[in-house]
DNA sequence: ATTTTATATATAATAATTTATATATAAAGG
DNA sequence: CCTTTATATATAAATTATTATATATAAAAT
Protein backbone atom coordinates (compact mmCIF):
# COMPACT_ATOMS: atom_id res chain seq x y z
CA UNK A 1 0.00 0.00 0.00
CA UNK A 2 2.67 2.41 0.56
CA UNK A 3 3.37 1.49 -2.71
CA UNK A 4 0.74 4.48 -3.83
CA UNK A 5 1.53 6.58 -0.88
CA UNK A 6 4.86 6.98 -3.07
CA UNK A 7 3.08 6.81 -6.41
CA UNK A 8 1.28 9.76 -5.54
CA UNK A 9 3.57 11.66 -4.59
CA UNK A 10 6.12 10.97 -7.68
CA UNK A 11 3.03 12.00 -9.77
CA UNK A 12 3.52 15.75 -8.60
CA UNK A 13 7.28 15.53 -9.07
CA UNK A 14 10.40 13.36 -9.13
CA UNK A 15 11.94 12.79 -5.82
CA UNK A 16 14.53 11.00 -4.01
CA UNK A 17 13.99 8.27 -1.03
CA UNK A 18 14.83 10.63 1.45
CA UNK A 19 12.79 13.92 0.17
CA UNK A 20 9.81 11.17 0.58
CA UNK A 21 10.50 10.48 3.70
CA UNK A 22 10.16 14.10 4.69
CA UNK A 23 6.69 14.68 2.75
CA UNK A 24 5.22 12.02 4.12
CA UNK A 25 6.26 12.98 7.54
CA UNK A 26 4.72 16.45 7.11
CA UNK A 27 2.18 15.54 4.83
CA UNK A 28 0.12 12.02 5.34
CA UNK A 29 1.57 11.16 9.27
CA UNK A 30 -1.97 11.21 10.41
CA UNK A 31 -3.08 8.55 7.92
CA UNK A 32 -0.34 7.15 6.21
CA UNK A 33 3.47 6.75 7.71
CA UNK A 34 6.32 4.53 6.91
CA UNK A 35 9.81 4.18 7.78
CA UNK A 36 12.86 5.44 5.79
CA UNK A 37 14.07 1.70 5.55
CA UNK A 38 10.83 0.53 3.64
CA UNK A 39 10.48 3.49 1.49
CA UNK A 40 14.04 2.59 0.10
CA UNK A 41 13.20 -0.49 -0.33
CA UNK A 42 9.54 0.04 -1.82
CA UNK A 43 10.60 2.13 -4.20
CA UNK A 44 13.24 -0.12 -5.30
CA UNK A 45 11.01 -2.72 -5.87
CA UNK A 46 8.73 -0.33 -7.70
CA UNK A 47 11.68 0.17 -9.67
CA UNK A 48 12.20 -3.39 -10.53
CA UNK A 49 8.69 -3.49 -11.12
CA UNK A 50 8.86 -0.51 -13.92
CA UNK A 51 6.55 1.89 -12.31
CA UNK A 52 9.26 4.69 -11.54
CA UNK A 53 12.84 5.15 -13.12
CA UNK A 54 15.75 6.66 -11.01
CA UNK A 55 18.91 8.07 -12.06
CA UNK A 56 21.69 9.74 -9.83
CA UNK A 57 21.35 12.83 -9.47
CA UNK A 58 25.54 14.20 -8.00
CA UNK A 59 26.16 16.99 -5.37
CA UNK A 60 29.02 18.31 -4.06
CA UNK A 61 29.84 17.85 -0.42
CA UNK A 62 26.48 15.87 0.10
CA UNK A 63 26.40 12.02 -0.65
CA UNK A 64 25.04 12.12 -4.22
CA UNK A 65 20.80 11.60 -4.44
CA UNK A 66 18.89 8.67 -6.14
CA UNK A 67 15.93 10.36 -7.67
CA UNK A 68 13.13 8.85 -8.73
CA UNK A 69 10.28 9.30 -11.59
CA UNK A 70 6.75 8.19 -12.30
CA UNK A 71 6.56 5.94 -15.40
CA UNK A 72 3.65 5.71 -17.74
CA UNK A 73 2.94 2.20 -15.77
CA UNK A 74 3.10 3.73 -12.72
CA UNK A 75 0.48 6.73 -13.39
CA UNK A 76 -1.84 3.97 -14.85
CA UNK A 77 -1.59 1.77 -11.52
CA UNK A 78 -1.71 4.69 -9.24
CA UNK A 79 -5.18 5.98 -11.12
CA UNK A 80 -6.22 2.94 -11.58
CA UNK A 81 -5.92 2.03 -7.46
CA UNK A 82 -7.75 5.62 -7.08
CA UNK A 83 -10.88 4.72 -8.95
CA UNK A 84 -11.20 1.51 -7.71
CA UNK A 85 -14.07 2.14 -4.09
CA UNK A 86 -12.72 0.46 -0.45
CA UNK A 87 -15.42 -1.62 -0.14
CA UNK A 88 -14.29 -2.40 3.65
CA UNK A 89 -13.45 -0.21 6.67
CA UNK A 90 -9.60 -0.44 7.44
CA UNK A 91 -9.34 -2.05 10.80
CA UNK A 92 -8.34 -0.52 13.70
CA UNK A 93 -5.19 -1.71 16.13
CA UNK A 94 -5.24 0.61 19.64
CA UNK A 95 -2.98 -1.04 21.49
CA UNK A 96 -4.29 1.47 24.39
CA UNK A 97 -7.90 -0.62 24.23
CA UNK A 98 -6.39 -4.03 24.17
CA UNK A 99 -4.19 -3.31 27.64
CA UNK A 100 -7.36 -1.44 28.64
CA UNK A 101 -9.76 -4.67 27.80
CA UNK A 102 -6.95 -6.76 29.86
CA UNK A 103 -7.06 -4.28 32.98
CA UNK A 104 -9.32 -6.28 35.38
CA UNK A 105 -6.22 -7.80 37.50
CA UNK A 106 -4.50 -4.32 37.41
CA UNK A 107 -4.46 -2.03 39.87
CA UNK A 108 -6.87 0.41 38.54
CA UNK A 109 -4.50 3.52 39.73
CA UNK A 110 -2.30 1.87 36.87
CA UNK A 111 -4.20 2.39 33.77
CA UNK A 112 -5.84 5.77 35.24
CA UNK A 113 -1.97 7.07 34.86
CA UNK A 114 -1.77 5.98 31.30
CA UNK A 115 -5.52 7.25 30.10
CA UNK A 116 -4.07 10.76 31.45
CA UNK A 117 -0.59 10.17 29.71
CA UNK A 118 -2.14 9.64 26.61
CA UNK A 119 -4.22 12.60 26.91
CA UNK A 120 -1.33 14.70 27.09
CA UNK A 121 0.20 13.20 23.97
CA UNK A 122 -3.10 13.48 21.95
CA UNK A 123 -3.89 16.86 23.40
CA UNK A 124 -0.18 17.85 22.04
CA UNK A 125 -1.45 16.58 18.39
CA UNK A 126 -4.53 18.03 18.06
CA UNK A 127 -2.65 21.40 18.59
CA UNK A 128 -0.60 20.69 16.05
CA UNK A 129 -3.72 20.06 13.55
CA UNK A 130 -5.27 23.48 14.52
CA UNK A 131 -1.68 25.28 14.31
CA UNK A 132 1.19 24.08 12.25
CA UNK A 133 -0.78 21.87 9.86
CA UNK A 134 -3.47 24.18 9.49
CA UNK A 135 -1.35 27.38 8.60
CA UNK A 136 0.70 25.20 5.58
CA UNK A 137 -2.62 24.31 4.08
CA UNK A 138 -3.89 27.58 4.07
CA UNK A 139 -0.68 28.94 2.09
CA UNK A 140 -1.37 26.16 -0.07
CA UNK A 141 -4.98 27.07 -0.79
CA UNK A 142 -4.33 30.56 -2.09
CA UNK A 143 -1.98 29.01 -4.90
CA UNK A 144 -4.40 28.66 -7.83
CA UNK A 145 -2.98 25.37 -9.15
CA UNK A 146 -2.68 24.01 -5.93
CA UNK A 147 -6.49 25.01 -4.89
CA UNK A 148 -7.92 21.90 -5.25
CA UNK A 149 -5.26 19.69 -4.05
CA UNK A 150 -5.52 21.96 -0.23
CA UNK A 151 -9.31 21.46 -0.30
CA UNK A 152 -8.41 17.84 0.14
CA UNK A 153 -5.68 17.74 2.50
CA UNK A 154 -7.89 20.04 4.60
CA UNK A 155 -10.41 17.24 4.64
CA UNK A 156 -7.57 15.63 5.41
CA UNK A 157 -6.05 17.44 8.57
CA UNK A 158 -9.80 17.49 9.68
CA UNK A 159 -9.56 14.02 10.44
CA UNK A 160 -6.76 14.87 12.82
CA UNK A 161 -8.40 16.85 14.37
CA UNK A 162 -11.60 15.29 15.09
CA UNK A 163 -9.85 12.33 15.87
CA UNK A 164 -7.81 14.14 18.56
CA UNK A 165 -11.00 15.30 19.52
CA UNK A 166 -13.02 12.51 20.26
CA UNK A 167 -9.54 10.37 21.52
CA UNK A 168 -9.71 13.37 24.04
CA UNK A 169 -13.43 13.22 24.93
CA UNK A 170 -13.57 9.35 25.30
CA UNK A 171 -10.33 9.90 27.71
CA UNK A 172 -12.20 12.26 29.89
CA UNK A 173 -15.25 10.08 29.85
CA UNK A 174 -13.36 6.47 30.82
CA UNK A 175 -10.85 8.13 33.42
CA UNK A 176 -14.35 9.39 35.21
CA UNK A 177 -15.74 6.67 34.49
CA UNK A 178 -13.55 4.38 36.20
CA UNK A 179 -12.48 7.16 38.74
CA UNK A 180 -15.75 6.24 40.69
CA UNK B 1 1.44 -7.64 20.03
CA UNK B 2 -0.90 -10.12 19.45
CA UNK B 3 1.03 -12.36 21.57
CA UNK B 4 -0.27 -10.28 24.45
CA UNK B 5 -3.91 -10.08 23.42
CA UNK B 6 -3.68 -14.16 22.97
CA UNK B 7 -2.15 -13.95 26.92
CA UNK B 8 -4.91 -12.00 28.49
CA UNK B 9 -7.50 -14.09 26.90
CA UNK B 10 -5.54 -17.48 28.21
CA UNK B 11 -5.33 -15.49 31.74
CA UNK B 12 -8.96 -16.29 31.77
CA UNK B 13 -9.12 -19.64 30.86
CA UNK B 14 -7.24 -22.41 28.50
CA UNK B 15 -8.33 -21.93 25.15
CA UNK B 16 -7.50 -23.82 21.36
CA UNK B 17 -6.59 -21.45 18.39
CA UNK B 18 -10.17 -21.48 17.16
CA UNK B 19 -11.71 -20.31 20.60
CA UNK B 20 -9.38 -17.49 20.17
CA UNK B 21 -10.10 -16.98 17.10
CA UNK B 22 -13.81 -16.91 18.44
CA UNK B 23 -13.29 -14.48 20.96
CA UNK B 24 -11.12 -12.06 19.12
CA UNK B 25 -14.10 -11.44 16.60
CA UNK B 26 -16.46 -11.01 18.72
CA UNK B 27 -14.81 -8.89 21.55
CA UNK B 28 -11.40 -7.34 20.34
CA UNK B 29 -12.38 -6.82 16.67
CA UNK B 30 -13.22 -3.38 17.53
CA UNK B 31 -9.46 -2.33 18.58
CA UNK B 32 -7.15 -5.69 17.86
CA UNK B 33 -7.68 -8.41 15.29
CA UNK B 34 -5.52 -11.29 13.74
CA UNK B 35 -6.41 -14.06 10.69
CA UNK B 36 -6.82 -17.55 11.89
CA UNK B 37 -3.52 -18.24 10.53
CA UNK B 38 -1.16 -15.71 12.51
CA UNK B 39 -3.40 -17.14 16.01
CA UNK B 40 -2.15 -20.25 15.01
CA UNK B 41 1.31 -19.82 14.32
CA UNK B 42 1.33 -17.06 17.21
CA UNK B 43 0.71 -19.95 19.70
CA UNK B 44 3.37 -22.00 18.26
CA UNK B 45 5.77 -19.37 18.92
CA UNK B 46 4.86 -18.96 22.35
CA UNK B 47 4.91 -22.50 23.19
CA UNK B 48 8.12 -22.44 22.18
CA UNK B 49 9.00 -19.45 24.50
CA UNK B 50 7.43 -21.41 27.49
CA UNK B 51 4.60 -18.86 28.03
CA UNK B 52 2.01 -21.64 27.59
CA UNK B 53 1.66 -24.91 27.53
CA UNK B 54 -1.03 -26.94 25.13
CA UNK B 55 -2.23 -30.43 25.12
CA UNK B 56 -4.08 -32.25 22.97
CA UNK B 57 -8.36 -32.83 23.98
CA UNK B 58 -9.66 -36.20 21.38
CA UNK B 59 -13.08 -35.44 20.29
CA UNK B 60 -15.33 -37.74 18.62
CA UNK B 61 -16.67 -36.77 15.62
CA UNK B 62 -14.89 -33.84 15.39
CA UNK B 63 -11.10 -32.85 15.15
CA UNK B 64 -9.29 -33.27 17.80
CA UNK B 65 -8.60 -29.82 19.85
CA UNK B 66 -5.06 -28.81 20.57
CA UNK B 67 -6.09 -26.90 23.67
CA UNK B 68 -3.25 -23.81 25.43
CA UNK B 69 -3.29 -23.19 28.99
CA UNK B 70 -0.77 -19.92 30.27
CA UNK B 71 1.99 -20.75 32.05
CA UNK B 72 3.67 -18.98 35.30
CA UNK B 73 6.07 -17.13 32.89
CA UNK B 74 3.01 -16.14 30.67
CA UNK B 75 1.48 -14.55 33.63
CA UNK B 76 4.52 -12.40 34.57
CA UNK B 77 5.09 -11.28 30.98
CA UNK B 78 1.04 -10.36 30.25
CA UNK B 79 1.48 -8.30 33.43
CA UNK B 80 4.65 -6.58 33.20
CA UNK B 81 3.22 -5.33 29.45
CA UNK B 82 -0.22 -4.21 31.21
CA UNK B 83 1.99 -2.42 33.95
CA UNK B 84 3.94 -1.06 31.19
CA UNK B 85 2.60 2.81 30.13
CA UNK B 86 2.36 3.70 26.29
CA UNK B 87 4.36 6.80 25.92
CA UNK B 88 3.24 7.05 22.34
CA UNK B 89 0.15 7.46 20.12
CA UNK B 90 -0.58 4.50 18.12
CA UNK B 91 0.01 5.82 14.59
CA UNK B 92 -2.83 5.24 12.08
CA UNK B 93 -3.07 3.71 8.91
CA UNK B 94 -6.53 4.77 7.11
CA UNK B 95 -6.61 4.25 3.03
CA UNK B 96 -9.32 6.20 2.35
CA UNK B 97 -8.09 9.11 3.80
CA UNK B 98 -4.70 7.96 1.72
CA UNK B 99 -6.86 7.95 -1.62
CA UNK B 100 -8.58 11.44 -0.61
CA UNK B 101 -5.36 12.93 -0.07
CA UNK B 102 -3.87 11.97 -3.80
CA UNK B 103 -7.40 12.72 -5.48
CA UNK B 104 -7.41 15.79 -7.30
CA UNK B 105 -6.72 14.60 -10.60
CA UNK B 106 -9.52 12.11 -10.13
CA UNK B 107 -13.40 12.84 -11.50
CA UNK B 108 -14.59 14.29 -8.24
CA UNK B 109 -17.93 12.17 -8.71
CA UNK B 110 -15.57 8.92 -8.22
CA UNK B 111 -14.36 9.82 -4.71
CA UNK B 112 -17.80 11.36 -3.44
CA UNK B 113 -19.81 7.59 -4.19
CA UNK B 114 -16.68 6.07 -2.30
CA UNK B 115 -17.34 8.08 0.68
CA UNK B 116 -20.95 7.49 0.87
CA UNK B 117 -20.49 3.76 0.39
CA UNK B 118 -17.82 4.13 3.15
CA UNK B 119 -20.53 6.18 5.39
CA UNK B 120 -22.76 2.96 5.02
CA UNK B 121 -20.41 0.35 6.40
CA UNK B 122 -19.64 2.85 9.34
CA UNK B 123 -23.31 3.19 9.94
CA UNK B 124 -24.02 -0.84 10.10
CA UNK B 125 -20.44 -0.82 12.60
CA UNK B 126 -22.16 1.91 14.58
CA UNK B 127 -25.44 0.10 14.62
CA UNK B 128 -23.65 -2.88 15.66
CA UNK B 129 -21.82 -1.47 18.68
CA UNK B 130 -25.22 -0.04 19.87
CA UNK B 131 -26.98 -3.23 19.94
CA UNK B 132 -25.03 -6.12 19.90
CA UNK B 133 -22.42 -5.72 21.45
CA UNK B 134 -23.95 -3.24 24.11
CA UNK B 135 -25.93 -6.50 24.93
CA UNK B 136 -23.78 -8.68 25.48
CA UNK B 137 -21.17 -6.47 27.82
CA UNK B 138 -24.41 -5.87 29.72
CA UNK B 139 -25.14 -9.34 30.06
CA UNK B 140 -21.75 -9.98 31.65
CA UNK B 141 -22.20 -7.04 34.03
CA UNK B 142 -24.54 -8.96 35.88
CA UNK B 143 -22.55 -11.09 37.00
CA UNK B 144 -20.86 -10.04 40.32
CA UNK B 145 -17.01 -11.46 39.29
CA UNK B 146 -17.50 -10.29 35.64
CA UNK B 147 -18.21 -6.93 36.80
CA UNK B 148 -15.18 -5.43 36.76
CA UNK B 149 -14.05 -6.63 33.47
CA UNK B 150 -17.44 -5.21 31.77
CA UNK B 151 -16.59 -2.03 33.19
CA UNK B 152 -13.18 -2.04 30.77
CA UNK B 153 -14.99 -3.72 28.30
CA UNK B 154 -17.71 -1.11 28.19
CA UNK B 155 -15.02 1.48 27.43
CA UNK B 156 -13.84 -0.09 24.89
CA UNK B 157 -17.31 -0.70 23.34
CA UNK B 158 -18.00 2.85 23.74
CA UNK B 159 -14.77 4.02 21.96
CA UNK B 160 -16.09 1.78 18.75
CA UNK B 161 -19.01 3.59 19.32
CA UNK B 162 -17.60 7.37 19.13
CA UNK B 163 -15.00 6.56 16.62
CA UNK B 164 -18.17 5.10 14.15
CA UNK B 165 -20.11 8.64 15.13
CA UNK B 166 -16.64 10.41 14.61
CA UNK B 167 -15.95 9.00 11.13
CA UNK B 168 -19.92 9.42 9.88
CA UNK B 169 -19.66 13.32 11.59
CA UNK B 170 -16.52 13.62 9.09
CA UNK B 171 -17.81 12.19 5.82
CA UNK B 172 -20.80 14.27 6.02
CA UNK B 173 -18.78 17.34 6.59
CA UNK B 174 -16.54 16.17 3.96
CA UNK B 175 -19.13 15.60 1.44
CA UNK B 176 -20.87 18.33 1.74
CA UNK B 177 -17.48 20.17 0.93
CA UNK B 178 -16.61 18.45 -1.87
CA UNK B 179 -20.31 18.63 -3.22
CA UNK B 180 -19.91 22.71 -3.53
C1' DA C 1 -30.17 -35.19 -2.44
C1' DT C 2 -26.93 -31.58 -2.38
C1' DT C 3 -24.80 -27.54 -0.72
C1' DT C 4 -23.43 -24.65 2.87
C1' DT C 5 -22.01 -23.71 7.46
C1' DA C 6 -19.63 -24.84 11.47
C1' DT C 7 -16.14 -27.28 13.77
C1' DA C 8 -11.01 -27.86 14.06
C1' DT C 9 -5.82 -27.56 12.90
C1' DA C 10 -1.85 -26.65 10.23
C1' DT C 11 1.69 -25.01 6.94
C1' DA C 12 3.83 -22.75 2.81
C1' DA C 13 4.60 -18.70 0.47
C1' DT C 14 4.57 -14.07 0.24
C1' DA C 15 4.15 -9.33 1.66
C1' DA C 16 4.66 -5.65 4.81
C1' DT C 17 6.99 -3.55 8.40
C1' DT C 18 10.41 -2.64 12.02
C1' DT C 19 14.91 -2.52 14.10
C1' DA C 20 19.53 -2.07 13.66
C1' DT C 21 23.52 -0.85 11.42
C1' DA C 22 26.94 1.21 8.15
C1' DT C 23 28.92 5.16 5.65
C1' DA C 24 30.00 10.16 4.77
C1' DT C 25 30.15 15.23 5.40
C1' DA C 26 28.85 20.05 6.47
C1' DA C 27 26.65 23.33 9.18
C1' DA C 28 25.05 24.90 13.40
C1' DG C 29 24.90 25.13 18.25
C1' DG C 30 26.86 24.98 22.76
C1' DC D 1 36.59 22.36 20.39
C1' DC D 2 33.02 19.12 20.54
C1' DT D 3 28.47 17.48 19.88
C1' DT D 4 24.33 17.49 17.57
C1' DT D 5 21.53 18.07 13.61
C1' DA D 6 20.73 17.71 8.87
C1' DT D 7 21.72 15.78 4.54
C1' DA D 8 21.75 11.35 1.90
C1' DT D 9 21.56 6.15 0.76
C1' DA D 10 21.56 1.33 1.61
C1' DT D 11 21.12 -3.40 3.42
C1' DA D 12 20.67 -7.30 6.81
C1' DA D 13 17.89 -9.45 10.01
C1' DA D 14 13.90 -10.07 12.35
C1' DT D 15 9.15 -9.59 13.17
C1' DT D 16 4.49 -9.24 11.89
C1' DA D 17 0.78 -10.20 9.01
C1' DT D 18 -1.80 -11.88 4.86
C1' DT D 19 -3.15 -15.13 1.33
C1' DA D 20 -3.72 -19.53 -0.07
C1' DT D 21 -4.19 -24.18 0.56
C1' DA D 22 -4.91 -28.89 2.64
C1' DT D 23 -7.57 -32.13 5.47
C1' DA D 24 -11.81 -34.05 7.80
C1' DT D 25 -16.68 -34.51 9.37
C1' DA D 26 -21.36 -33.46 11.10
C1' DA D 27 -25.25 -30.71 11.21
C1' DA D 28 -28.22 -27.61 9.08
C1' DA D 29 -30.30 -25.56 5.27
C1' DT D 30 -32.05 -25.55 0.62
Amino acid sequence: MLKYALLGFLNYSSYSGYDLKQLMDVSTANFWHAKQSQIYTTLKKMEKDELVISHIEPQESRPNRRVYEITEAGQTDLREWLSQPLMTIEPRKETLLLKLFFSAQLAPQRILTEMRLQKNLHQTELATYQTTTKDVITQFSASEDMKDDARLWEATRRFGELYAEMYIRWLDETIENLES
